[in-house]
DNA sequence: AGCGTGACAAGGT
DNA sequence: GACCTTGCCACGC
């Protein structure tokens, strides 16, 4: 089950984002984000995965701004070419959002 | 067993 | 947006 999430993390495409919320869905377990942020709290380095491409569905970023994971997680976006505006990742840099309804309610872009 | 706690989410005010 | 509340689930005490 671990196996699932890390697939559905290393399937963040790069320069883009997911929240909790999304991958633990894409991994088969809806509703139980906390369990994908237990299982990448306990994941080692070694797992090599994407890890900052991970964030909180509002687009905060999970670790407090103070901290130095933080920034860590900030410069990795950052090197991807995702920045934070007010404190956020904006929705455009989320993979996987509903384009379709998006458009049908907003229209296109 | 009960309860607080957390790399969370969604809905309401 | 900021807060709160509720729902969620695994852990540790």
């Amino acid at each position: 089950m671990q196996q699932a999430i890390f697939r559905a993390i290393r399937a963040i495409p790069r320069g883009r984002v997911a929240a909790y919320g999304e991958v633990a869905s894409r991994a088969g377990l809806p509703g139980r984000a906390r369990l994908v942020g237990r299982v990448l709290r306990e994941s080692p380095a070694s797992a090599k995965l994407p890890w900052h491409r991970v964030l909180r569905a509002d687009g905060r970023l999970a670790f407090p701004e103070d901290s130095v994971p933080h920034a860590e997680q900030r410069k990795r976006l950052s090197r991807e070419g995702v920045e934070l505006l007010s404190g956020r990742v904006p929705r455009r840099f989320f993979a996987w959002r509903d384009v379709e309804l998006d458009e049908a309610l907003w229209g296109p872009r």
